[in-house]
DNA sequence: TTGTAAGCGTTATCAC
DNA sequence: GTGATAACGCTTACAA
């Protein structure tokens, strides 16, 4: 292995791991030539080429990429940070995102807040210094220590899920604003007058505020009021349904309930039955965030659908295409790039009128 | 910066950013106090120690963790390979997992094989090039040139979700054997007489496969003929409703049908409610999981909880022990350590019998 | 306690 | 095309 025979006078720690040196022993050529050959095989003549080739397979080198990314002053990894691992919006981003990258040898470094800005600093400030080739970052709004961080990083940091904000080289997002209003519009020309929100946590998810809020402004135009119901248990079929209760305590004609969330929807809907409230004759219910299940639920579920699939590939795309582009004399100098991917109202009978089933 | 003014005679490259070296230069200390501090403040005097600190803090010093991993010889990373992560139960995993790794300062580096053996050995082979502190893979079947990898590993390797195998270091997770044979039990306690199993992909997914596998032997010993559902088209509900479909076509007296997955469970309840088939009067349903819905959907579904939020904590915490355990003379030498988190039969009324109601 | 200097395993620059 | 050799930024053995 890579351990000299000769007693060194002094420092000495061998971790006797197969080397580059040893691949290019063992092939008869130099170092130089073996890490050549890694990094593009047709540089090196037809005649070394099989040698090295050889010589990786026999004794199983494994590149220690850490000491390439040390020396090459750039990495393969992608900092990921989102709010929560266990939230199937981000995951699905993060799977679809997972996929792009990994097809271009990129990894991916993944850590979760907890929708905890503090958590968010020390996770940026960590995957900072794995020189990351890039930063997704989830949402626009971060306090001061974390836009420090992002702004001094020399890779470009993307934001996603929302827009707005400062954005630094990217955002791939949607207006969750336009979310809140496209279902105060959908609930208003239904007819209802009576409209409850239901949501989770908005204190600190702050995207499902600004859907609240979207919706409250929108319906507060028409001089239309919303009852809003925020719990602090989390989002969950089982909040949906006391989400549900709560509504029905605090504005007991209620027509229409949004929930800032499918899962919450759900609850909201297997309440209904329970108590005996036709969906949709007597209450609509909205959701956010089509999942698997909206479709087939019963009835099936009004709601939006985020693309959060689209959003991680998207930030895949650009990224990765940023990073081939020549880079550029002033780094950070470009300016941002803002991408709307939108979402989609779907429209079902959770919150068709009568006549239209 | 770490920039020295003199011109060298050949080779220079600076990356200009602050190093360690600019952190002792301005609090006049070597880079080794620097070092000493970073690791362990308390080990520097309390007169230089401030110093060090407002030093860092005015040049907004970020350490290089591939330096520091590179002369260290080992990481703050861990890799972990899962089949998919728009799988709930994964992500749920890799959440646990992430949080208690996260709390003692380790990175994760996630990668999804797509239920494919060969990605499954590129991930790994990516990932040990990393030289991470350990290894988690899913499954405890790998093809040859995973397992060789594995092997050669210098880190522990780690793998969850299911027993048995030839383990390497450790195993956190469950016989789903076991869960075919209690949900068998269950049905068959229940009188069922005409029992149908539900599943998607079982070629490829073989801890689907296993379930299916308990449950069928179960029965066949008790005389018992299980008709077996497999799609194509993957776990959803839709695909759900599709299974059912199949099921009353090849069996039309079915009394029972388990589900390799709650998503699809749900997705039969629907099916069921839409044909007017009353759950369980006329058709018992199980599930596995345990997913959010399936405590309140209607009737509630009985189904197999797998703890997976368990099973990435305590492959964290393992880990994490013996990661602190004084490294074993001879690496590997130490017996794997097998860990049986088990798994919870969740009664519900999607299979109860009348008069239990 | 603090400093010195030798690696860690690559990549990149330059000369041949 | 191939090979020396100097970084890359840090940790750590050892001396002071």
């Amino acid at each position: 292995m890579s351990q000299t025979s000769k007693a060194s006078p002094r420092v000495r720690r061998g971790t006797n791991r197969v080397t580059m040196d040893d691949v290019a022993a063992r092939a008869r050529v130099s170092p130089s030539s073996v890490s050549l050959f890694l990094r593009n095989p047709e540089a090196v003549s037809p005649r070394i080429a099989p040698r090295i080739k050889q010589a990786i397979d026999v004794l199983g080198y494994v590149p220690n990429l850490l000491a390439g990314s040390l020396a090459a002053a750039r990495t393969r990894a992608i900092g990921v940070v989102v709010p929560s691992l266990g939230n199937a919006f981000f995951s699905e981003t993060v799977a679809a995102m997972q996929k792009e990258f990994d097809r271009h040898g990129y990894q991916l470094l993944l850590g979760a807040t907890d929708y905890d800005a503090v958590r968010e600093t020390e996770l940026v400030r960590t995957f900072l210094s794995w020189s990351p080739t890039a930063l997704v970052i989830t949402g626009c709004r971060h306090d001061d220590a974390t836009r420090m961080l992002l702004r001094q990083a020399r890779a470009p940091v993307a934001e996603m899920w929302e827009l707005g904000g400062e954005p630094f080289d990217l955002q791939v997002g949607f207006s969750h604003r336009a979310v809140g209003e496209t279902l105060a519009a959908h609930l208003y020309e239904l007819g209802a007058q009576r409209i409850a929100f239901a949501g989770a946590r908005m204190t600190s998810d702050l995207r499902a505020r600004q859907r609240c809020d979207g919706l409250r402004d929108w319906l507060a135009r028409k001089g239309v009021d919303v009852f809003v119901v925020d719990l602090q248990s989390g989002a969950s079929p089982t909040s949906g349904g006391e989400a549900l209760a709560a509504a029905l305590d605090g504005m007991p004609d209620v027509q229409a309930i949004a929930c800032s969330n499918d899962v919450m929807a759900l609850g909201v809907l297997f309440e209904a039955q329970r108590r005996g409230i036709d969906v949709p004759a007597q209450l609509a219910v909205t959701g956010f965030g089509d999942l698997p299940f909206s479709q087939v639920c019963v009835p099936p579920l009004t709601t939006i659908q985020p693309h959060a699939a689209s959003i991680g590939l998207r930030i895949a795309q650009e990224l990765l295409s940023q990073l081939d582009t020549p880079a550029d004399e002033n780094a950070g100098a470009a300016e941002p790039k803002v991408v709307d991917v939108g979402f989609q109202l779907v429209t079902r009978q959770s919150s068709e009128t009568s006549r239209d089933v």
